[in-house]
DNA sequence: CATTATAGCTTACTTTTGTAAGTCGTCAAG
DNA sequence: CTTGACGACTTACAAAAGTAAGCTATAATG
């Protein structure tokens, strides 16, 4: 299939404020990076523009500038790379993973409670109300 | 702290043969991967040189081979690594990624239901019978 | 004891990453 | 028009990752 070679780590950081803002020029999203890690803007150029060589943004001119938006969708580059962490990590087992994250990550009762209800309405939405 | 220097994608699936394995020599290891991935006996070897050499594994001598075990636990480098993968694709947050495991990646109705009771017991054991 | 097969140690080589500097063109302010 | 700021495009460059070949010591075998 597609096969897009993949995107490094501190790549998908860059990508994902370009997903956050829709699309944005190098400095809209230095500006949004820069609290966060200290990079220069050079830096965060020469990132988007891998970016979209390697199939992740896509560029529009506007004016003298050029404007990033997403070429694939978040959710689909999002999924990918926790197929392949998952793959790498747990075998590919979504389980195992859901558990570490209960078990070794703090989870509040809150979260715990919003959980049993994303199980509830996943359930109810994929098994369509079976009459007996 | 520690900061142990990352172990990459590719070391990790390594690792993990070890810890499975409890403890291995090279070639025990390499006969393990050898089904899945397509890597020779010699990188193999070094992958494990570089585990050793940033701390996540040991050796021991055994006649003339070495025997690669764990050097830190398993679990507490499989926590490191999903903290920053969690960190780089969710700024953290644990239940994003918990709502993208159940949603875009098939879980079964069984694995819901285990879900449900992970969480029963998570939560027996982590709230002490609140008395009011 | 000479011959092999294996294990270990050293070295290598190509891509990718992380991080940026240099150069050039243009729009806006003097 | 000259100067400067800013953006794009090119080029750089060291460190990490992926993948392995070479050489050497040694144990097992004929």
């Amino acid at each position: 299939m597609k096969k897009r070679q993949a995107a490094s780590k501190a790549e998908l950081q860059i990508a994902r404020i370009v997903w956050d803002l829709g699309s944005a020029t190098v400095r809209q999203v230095f500006e949004r990076v820069d609290a966060s890690r200290d990079l220069d803007f050079k830096t965060v150029q020469t990132y988007l523009r891998r970016l979209e060589a390697k199939g992740y943004l896509r560029t529009r001119q506007e004016g003298r500038s050029k404007v990033y938006s997403p070429k694939v969708r978040p959710g689909q580059v999002i999924r990918e790379t926790v197929d392949d962490f998952l793959q790498r990590l747990f075998d590919g087992a979504t389980l195992p993973l859901v558990q570490h994250l209960i078990h070794e990550r703090d989870i509040s009762p809150e979260e715990i409670q919003e959980l049993r209800e994303m199980l509830d309405r996943w359930e109810a939405e994929h098994q369509p109300e079976e009459q007996d």
